[in-house]
DNA sequence: AATGAATGAGCGTTCATTCAT
DNA sequence: TATGAATGAACGCTCATTCAT
């Protein structure tokens, strides 16, 4: 599950620049040796310098491929994020048998992958990037909204009279409830141990939701 | 709801100091300008210059009420968890005519919470902070663990015979659901408009939750 | 001839710096040091580490007293050209008999000055500088206008019936044309040996400009 | 009134180079970049990286052209003066009826092009160029030492007997006098609207100096 | 003739911290 | 209690320059 550079990413690095072999091997550094600090020491110890330090370039050159720290956030957040999209996306077009299937299977990997030190770590830092910087908060939108589309369309797929309000808060309430997960059970965690025992729970529980709501709202149009 | 220098506080500033009225006084201030600096700009911006300034203080003096930024950020925690600690023990004593109904309130209390600012903006720094803090790992592991221990409590209420494992994973999972949606549907994110349908929605549901697994459980004792 | 804190100077380092007397002495030797590079070095050399050095301060000492370069170069402005205008007043209230050798004296005290190493190697930068900083255009203004105000009170006393625009005309091209030497003639300059041969050629034929400027206009005057 | 190549300019960017038409282009497209930027933004702002953008080359490639910064800068000085010294060699040989009125040609000439914005902004930026660096001290010596030999021929022309000395040291007086008003009547300067009434007083009084020097000389002569 | 890639020193500035008074 | 004064490391960033291709 790694970025694809021919796919049709928009933008990267300083324009003109990673044209040779080099480069590119350079340019690609500079993004892996980010990513590794955020996740392993935060987000609040990823400097410029120590980015250029562990490339094995000098803080000049590593402001060749950025002209700033700021573009270089923006490139790393959409590196570090657009393999999840492209697995949403496969898990969108993924037959497991039955709609309610498919949907257990988004969110048992969506759960498993709480687990992950990168989600685990990296994406409290992009809930928090999101409160003050634009980007930061168009990315994180970006990747939920894509993710919250799968929900909709297998939600779709077993109600299709459900109303799409209704579908679009219930992929919220999912969702959300899932990822609050992370900061308890996630990588390191202090209730790491309960993962397996509070997903059967959680997963089971959140399918379940759905069909709860679809009757309802079922009767309630029935009745009306 | 201001903390209560006389309770059981473990730790506070610099010990010797804040035993004058004025002294008093200016410990308070600090720790309420830093707390504003946090919520409203973020840990990033929480510097010892900007806490002494905005507390009309010279930093030479902040640094005689806390010898290192850590000491202070250890007694910010205090100062701002405090408060849901008592909340949580007034939650856990309130009576509500049935344990059912108890519940209830306490998860509409905590989900009405996550709009709040100070919420919104606290405790996802909090959460990363925890990943890499000791202190702030055991003052977020508090402060979730007297949650839990009040829904623990209703619970047991509602279903003596629940097996005290289950239980707590219950807590779990109904709390980290709930906090999930603090960064979506929190003050100023993307969905907070919907905060009040998503309410509706989980709310009712974790506590089916509850009665779902309850007889899941006494289904599966009975066949025993 | 040297700037007095005790007058009325509007603006001085960071406020609340320099309280002390080591703090005073600090600030004093900042503004030494860095009126010292500009005069031997120039501008483009005056760099707030170099400051620091020379100063034997570190550059977080500096940033104590100076918040910005920007800051410090307002400063080291009001510092070098105090004097002038102070030397300017001394001059306006001076009594040389009459006012044909009072204003003798004015332009020879200028002439001369121009020779000086802090004249011939920081106005030039003044007039750079002012070309993009607004606050340095506004220093330079300030100088050059009190200078030509005490040539106005001369030339009128000389000829009270000469219209004040005439007179401020003249102020000026008397001030710009003795000025303009600076580049030619001042310290180490190309033709700095020609000095006294110009001075007393320019000099007496300035106030000749103005005899024969106020007979021109008298005779206009009286024409029509 | 452009630079042409073909002219006895001493030294260009590096040899060999600009051999080819497209290298020729390049060089020349270079300087101009160069000037405009001195002329708009000061030489502050004149950096290598700058020019190379501005040019639509690499760094890489200017440092094909010019070797190092203080090659192109010297270049550049020739580059922006030359056409001054075409155009003194075109007022010396100008038939303006008399002598007189010749000098009063040149005289206007250089004082309209004071308000100039190239000359409003380059001239200061020489003068204090020349105080540090060799090269551009020639430059500036270059083109002044042409200029006062223009107004020396003429005046020779119009007082033969006047010895030599004495008219080096008009021209140079009458040179600086009017130079001394660019930073004040020049373009965007303060005092930029009163430039033609003091052009009129100026200019007269100057040519007056000539006449009045001459005649004292005359008389010192006779008597002696 | 031109490019992309790289260097390393230096820039102005911020920071947590220390300490004498 | 409180201040002014000071440190030194680190920050993001710019610069002239070099060099292989």
């Amino acid at each position: 599950m790694v970025a694809d550079d021919s796919s049709g990413s928009k933008r990267r690095h300083r324009p003109g620049t990673a044209a040779y072999t080099t480069g590119r091997s350079t340019a690609a550094r500079i993004l892996a040796v980010a990513r590794d600090i955020v996740i392993n020491d935060g987000m609040a110890k990823l400097t410029m310098r120590r980015i250029a330090r562990e490339s094995n370039i000098s803080p000049g050159n590593l402001s060749y491929y950025y002209a700033s720290k700021t573009d270089l956030l923006e490139d790393l957040c959409h590196h570090v994020l657009e393999p999840y999209l492209q697995e949403f996306e496969r898990l969108r077009s993924q037959d497991s048998g039955s709609p309610r299937a498919q949907l257990r299977a988004v969110l048992e990997y969506v759960f498993d992958d709480l687990s992950t030190t990168e989600t685990t770590h990296f994406f409290p830092e992009l809930w928090l990037l999101a409160l003050r910087d634009e980007w930061a908060a168009k990315q994180m939108e970006n990747i939920y909204a894509t993710y919250r589309s799968v929900l909709v369309d297998i939600m779709h797929n077993m109600y299709p009279g459900l109303e799409a309000r209704k579908v679009q808060d219930l992929a919220l309430a999912i969702s959300a409830s899932i990822e609050g997960h992370t900061v308890f059970i996630g990588y390191g965690r202090e209730h790491a141990a309960r993962a397996p025992h509070v997903k059967s729970l959680i997963i089971e529980h959140l399918i379940n939701l759905v069909d709860t709501t679809a009757a309802a709202c079922d009767a309630a149009g029935n009745a009306a």
